[in-house]
Formats: C-alpha cells, sequence, structure tokens
DNA sequence: CTGAAAGCGCTAACAT
DNA sequence: ATGTTAGCGCTTTCAG
C-alpha cells in the first residue's frame, strides 16, 4: 500500500534514472533509451504504483486532454445521447469531459465557459443559449477551439455540427398531407434566438407551400413555457376544430399535445394525425405508437467531439467545419393514413 | 482584446506591487491590505480580464475544486436526473464536474478512476459495477473522498446514497394484491453483483409474504440482456397464462413488457395489472397510464455531491455517512382495481 | 502592510 | 543514451 503522493522523482530514484528519462520513457520518447533502462524505470512505475501528476503536466505541457461540453438542458432525453456520443469519442481519442449545464442562462454560460477556460480544458462543444454573442466571438478571436452543436449562432465564423431541422419539418408535415390531413397546424417553443424551432416550422412551411396552400393556411402555435403547453394548445385546438394534422417540433411538447388529445377525447389518428420530434425511447410506445422525426443524436455527439479533437491537434486553427445530419421520418400508428 | 495569456506577474506589475499581493487578494486574504492596494489590484485585475490558472493553483494547493463522476449507464433517463442533481450542486458549491461513463465494464470504470486521480478531482461520486472490489477498498483506505450511490458495496465503509429498494418492490406488489391480483410476476435483470435487483426482488417477496402466500408463489423471471428481454417475457407469459400482476423492476423492461402484452392481447388492467419502477417522463402517457415506484432521482444526485464536497471540506476522514431515500407509490391505470 | 524566494510535479532545451 | 537546468503559474512561509 502506498502511503504519500508518489511523484517522478520517487520512481527516478527507484530506478537509478534521472527525472527526465523517466519523463521520456513514460511519454514514449524512448527512442534512445537502452532497453535495460526501459525495463527500471517501468518496474519502478509499478512498484511504486506511480500515477503520474496531470496538473503538472498540464502546467507545463499548456495541454489537459479535456474538453468540456456545455450543456443547456439536461431535461429532454435528447442530450443524454448526445452525451454518451460525446463521452465514447473521449474515451476513444484519450481525453476527459468537464460537464456543465446552462440551463439556457446565458449569465451562467459565461460563467460556465469561463471556469473551463481557467481549467485550461483543450476546448468545448457547446450548445449555445445564443445570447453571448460577444463572447463567443471573442472565444473565435482568440482562436480557442470550439464547436457549436444543434445551434447556429448567426454570423459566427465557428465549427457548427446541426441536425437539418428545414428537412426535418418538411418530412414530418409532407407526410401529414401525404396522409390525408388539409388543415395543419405546427406547436413549437417561442424563442427568438433558437435556431432549431425556426427552422423545423420553415419546414413546416416549405411543405405546404409545395403542397400548393398559402400563408393563409399556416397555423403555428407558440408555447411560451413547457408548463403553460398543455393550456395553450387545449385552447387552440378549442379554437379551431378543422385541425385535423399536428407537427410538434419538442418531444416534451409532444406528451403534452397528447393528453390534451386524450381530454378533449380526440382520437390519434381518426380525428388527429401527429408527427413529434426526436425518436425518443417511449415514441413507440405511448398510444398510439407515434410517428416521429428521427435525429441522430449519438452521431452528432460522437462527431462533435471528433471534430473538437480534430481542430485541438491540428494547429490549423482558422479552417472551419460545418456538419448537417440528417434527420429521418420515421412512420408510426399516429400518423396512419384515414382517408 | 487579450493577446498573450496573462499572467498573476503581469497584474502584479500593472498594479505596482508584487504577484503575493495579487494572490492574497484574489484569495480573499485582503484583511491586512490597503483599500487602495486593493482597489489598484482590483482594478488591473479588470483591465487585463485576467483569468488564474487553475491547474497552477491547483498543482500549488493540491485541491482542484473538481470532482468526478462515474456514471455506468447512459441509457436510463434515471441517470440524467442523479446528473442533473450532481451538477446543480456543483455550481451552488463552486465545484466543476468531470463526468464518465464506465457503461459497467469494470475495467473501464478502474481506468476512470485512475484516470480522475491523476487530475487530482477531489472526490468521485460512483455507480459501482461493484466488481473491483479491490480499488474500491484501496479508494476507503487512501482515504479518497467518494460517494457509492444506487447500489450498495459489500463490506465497503464508503459514504452511500441509496433509495429504498426493498421498500420499493414492497409497495409495488403490496398494491397489486390490493388491487386484486393473485399471481404476480417479478421482472428483473440478472446480475450477481447489483444490490438494486435483488432487494427489489425481495420487497416482492416480502410483500407475497405478508400476503400470505408461500415461496412456492414467487415468480421471478430473470432477463439477462435487455435485446432478450421481449422474447423472454413472451415465452414466460405464454407458460403461465395465471399470471395477473407483472412488477416490473425497471423501466427500460417495462417498455419491452408493455410491447409483449400489446401482442399477446393482453388487456392491462383488465386482464393483468402493472407497476413499473421509476416515475419516468412517459410513464403516465403511454397506455394505460402507468403505475409506477416514483425514486427522488434528482435529490439522490444533489444530496450525494453534497455529501461528497462535505466530506472533502471537513478532514474528519473517518466518519461515513449512509442516506436511504424512500421511493413511493404512484398509482395510475395500469394497476386499476377489477374486483 | 508587503515582498522575496522557494517549490508544487512535470517537461524540454541544452548539454555531455 | 542520459542528466542538468530552467521554468509552467501559482501559493505560502518567512522576513521586513
Amino acid at each position: 500500500m502506498i502511503e504519500m503522493k508518489v511523484t517522478i522523482a520517487d520512481v527516478a530514484k527507484r530506478a537509478g534514472v534521472s527525472k527526465t528519462t523517466v519523463s521520456r520513457i513514460l511519454n514514449g520518447n524512448y527512442r534512445h533509451n537502452t532497453p535495460e533502462t526501459i525495463e527500471n524505470v517501468l518496474q519502478a512505475v509499478k512498484e511504486l504504483e506511480y500515477r503520474p501528476n496531470a496538473l503538472a503536466k498540464g502546467l507545463k505541457s499548456m495541454k489537459t486532454n479535456v474538453i468540456g461540453i456545455v450543456l443547456s438542458n439536461f431535461k429532454n432525453e435528447f442530450w443524454f445521447h448526445v452525451l454518451e456520443g460525446v463521452e465514447d469519442t473521449c474515451n476513444a481519442e484519450g481525453y476527459n469531459l468537464m460537464i456543465c449545464n446552462s440551463d439556457g442562462d446565458p449569465t451562467l454560460e459565461e460563467q460556465y465557459i469561463r471556469e473551463f477556460q481557467m481549467r485550461q480544458v483543450d476546448g468545448i462543444v457547446i450548445n449555445p443559449t445564443v445570447q453571448n454573442q460577444t463572447l463567443y466571438q471573442e472565444l473565435v478571436e482568440n482562436k480557442f477551439p470550439m464547436v457549436v452543436i444543434n445551434r447556429k449562432v448567426p454570423d459566427l465564423h465557428a465549427n457548427n455540427v446541426v441536425v437539418d431541422n428545414v428537412k426535418g419539418g418538411y418530412l414530418a408535415v409532407n407526410h401529414l398531407i401525404e396522409t390525408g390531413r388539409s388543415k395543419i397546424m405546427a406547436l413549437t417553443y417561442k424563442n427568438e434566438n433558437i435556431s432549431t424551432w425556426q427552422e423545423r416550422v420553415q419546414g413546416y412551411k416549405e411543405a405546404l407551400k409545395a403542397n400548393g396552400y398559402n400563408k393563409e393556411s399556416f397555423c403555428v402555435l407558440e408555447i411560451e413555457h413547457l408548463k403553460k403547453a398543455f393550456k395553450t394548445i387545449e385552447q387552440a385546438l378549442d379554437k379551431d376544430p378543422q385541425i385535423d394534422g399536428i407537427f410538434s417540433t419538442n418531444n416534451m411538447l409532444t406528451l403534452e399535445l397528447v393528453d390534451v388529445l386524450k381530454k378533449l377525447n380526440l382520437h390519434v389518428p381518426e380525428d388527429i394525425g401527429i408527427v413529434g420530434y426526436d425518436d425518443t425511447i417511449w415514441a413507440k410506445h405511448i398510444h398510439p405508437p407515434l410517428t416521429t422525426i428521427k435525429q441522430p443524436a449519438y452521431d452528432l455527439g460522437k462527431e462533435s467531439a471528433k471534430l473538437l479533437i480534430e481542430q485541438i491537434k491540428s494547429k490549423d486553427t482558422n479552417s472551419v467545419k460545418n456538419i448537417i445530419f440528417q434527420p429521418e421520418l420515421v412512420i408510426r400508428e399516429s400518423s396512419s393514413n384515414t382517408d
């Protein structure tokens, strides 16, 4: 059993060599070393159960092999899949991961980014609140490795990994039309800054247009807060009984929607067809099984981390990549044809 | 805009004082300082946008204000709630969080714990694979701050934060009996090491006994892997048509169960009453709404982190706490009385 | 009230 | 092939 912290000096002494030699061998620079020396050092390391202090290493080398991820929401399962992808990549690439939750608060977001910087993380993956424009710009200017995921930040010359939300909205709504719906409502969050919702709604509009509808037929219900969702949806549906198709741009809203429909005794898919966003774990198990737009959340995380680490390693600090994943329509009963 | 990394020396020079003074003031030891000096230093810090290097700080002070969390599963929403609790506490207490996923693999678990140690985290929260007994013991002996969550490790003198699983199982099964079920099956994962499942099943047995059943009536279905769940459940139900109540000890298994029941055309709650574990986001939205055993996942995370930080701060390194949260029965349609 | 100097554990010139 | 030396940026005695 080890008592005190054992340092590289202890190993050096034990092996009868200098700290430099130990350091070199441990870092793979043993090209010029005697097999015996190597053996001795490795032996000493083992006997003493030596574990290098990553702080000291990082301080010296200005590289920590740690990346940070700034999430803005721990409520939606989508982010857990993303996180799993990021974590897997970190493991594969020899990085460790710091995590935090801005909870959508720009102040907290800035605080966390600063903390990550003070901890000398090599870079960050961030789902931005999109409300700290100056900060984001500063990071880019300082060439701080960064990958923005899921959302777009206007005019920001940074790596960006997203899913094609316009496409997602289009797929959903076009499918509703194809299955015989004529008055389709889009359900979305109200948030001026978040590209995600806007784009899905844009896809909704494009699908309607492509099918010969005009602007007067657009019907977008914006929810200010999840807690208000039930009531707002109920009122909207009461007001317009013609609605026979609903495209929900968010899976948490979908669950509320399902409850409202149940309460109003509206049957799915007979009275109303619905398409949700994100092929969640529960999507195919609710009643009726839910047609969804599936996003490759895991891959989103995986590729984001890969891209970040790529940027960290290559010192080509100016090139910026834009990765766009494609969503997918998963058809289930909730949108069955009722013609 | 700042060009180069600004260090404490730059601030000192700018303020016309020594590094020592800057350090003291920045760390709250300004009791002996002239208001002017303080003002000057703070001014310089602001002008230079100085951000202390946490690596250097940690190297010197042997304290990083970082804790690590070792999870064993990113698939179950339960862990996301736990994580949110941990993260909130970290934020409140001025800590940052490192995260990793052992994925149930003891080798990976050990690797991650070692990495966290090398990074000098002040302590860890861990949902253990329970297969690295020697390692856990070593950590305890070395007085490495640690909180074990959700599972129990036999003979380990460490902080432990769990939910009362026996109670959970008891509540579920007692409820099924009260609502008129007579042949009740428990659905669980097969895993010799994990206390969680064993305890829930024990609660199942105790409830049966308390209601006058004998051991012959115990019916426990062990699933080896989620992928085999559907088939295994289907076979069991085929074999024993008498079963009219099912207690599922895991929410992922519950979803499979629901599918099987649908396929076999068994109606819930008329033909079979079911009670699931974890009051997931979707529990009340599936068909029929699911009666569940609710666990305070968020609080579990929150209190675990608090306990860990408490241990880190107090140098009383021998006292160990055992926190047991109580589960709760949430009654919905899936277990409605059909007498 | 403030500063000089030593050193945390490691790496990387620059010797030899 | 290996060692010496000088820091990385910070905190902390110990002096003054």
